[in-house]
DNA sequence: AATGTTATTGCAACTTATTGCAATAACGAT
DNA sequence: ATCGTTATTGCAATAAGTTGCAATAACATT
């Protein structure tokens, strides 16, 4: 099943309304495969159409996000981009220089998640962190 | 010697000009001792004087973070705090639920920042990360 | 101490995300 | 297929941070 049927078949069943903005912005969040952020949502869908509006885009977005389909993901500096929730979890490492975004495997913070929890007793999401610093090429200049 | 001294030092010996403004804004930080953000800022040295204005604030807040001399400190979510650089790294666990921020050693980030480097040529700028999740209160809820 | 240069401030305009509310339209019931 | 309920949208107002620019004032020079 496509992935965009599910999130439509997700929210009917949870009472929410399809409408025709819905579904193409699931589609092109569904569509983009990466991270995307609200603005280019909004660029994308309205290559279609007029009928959108910025603020149905971060409304969508939400309730998206509170559906579990899509996450959210804070890569601080104000910057804050979506994905779907099966591109599955990883740390995002943003580089402060070029601002290119590399996933790096999740597997890196079990260590720091276990001991977050007996020393703290701290229940990290680690689902998807992004954090700051030099790329590889951005060192070298 | 005093931290404002110093800070006031440094601006002095970096070219910068020293106001009243930045004199009252860089006490503000620097006796609040934890963290804290632009809004608080603002709203103590109102309380001195009216001569303050939102946007210095914000302008020499940036200045500090520029000269090295205060750390600005993305809680994510849109939040953020700015401290003394003396106050020392350290991860920031923010409860989602909350807002309660505990401060977590710096050393449990020590063998991820290695890992970052080798596998990923990336120099992670973890002197203040902040990670979300839910204290241990609030898990009990 | 007075003066000139120019960094800094305050104001207002602007940007980006959020919210209240009336108009619209999705969808279950008839 | 039509109708009524009410969730959703679009618009305009709002909130929070940023920026351009003229007026101000810090500080080096005399």
């Amino acid at each position: 099943m496509s992935p965009c049927q599910t999130f439509i078949d997700t929210l009917r069943s949870h009472g929410f309304r399809i409408t025709p903005q819905r579904e193409m912005i699931i589609e092109a969040i569904a569509h983009q495969g990466n991270h995307i952020n609200a603005e280019d949502v909004f660029t994308l869908v309205q290559q279609r159409t007029q009928s959108m509006n910025i603020a149905t885009v971060y409304r969508t977005l939400d309730l998206l996000v509170e559906q579990g389909l899509v996450s959210r993901i804070d890569l601080g500096e104000g910057r804050v981009m979506y994905a779907t929730t099966q591109h599955g979890p990883h740390i995002h490492l943003v580089c402060r220089q070029c601002g290119r975004i590399i996933d790096a495997d999740q597997e890196l913070l079990s260590a720091l998640k276990d001991r977050l929890e007996t020393e703290y007793q701290f229940a990290a999401d680690l689902q998807h962190i992004s954090l700051l610093g030099l790329c590889s090429s951005c060192q070298k200049k």
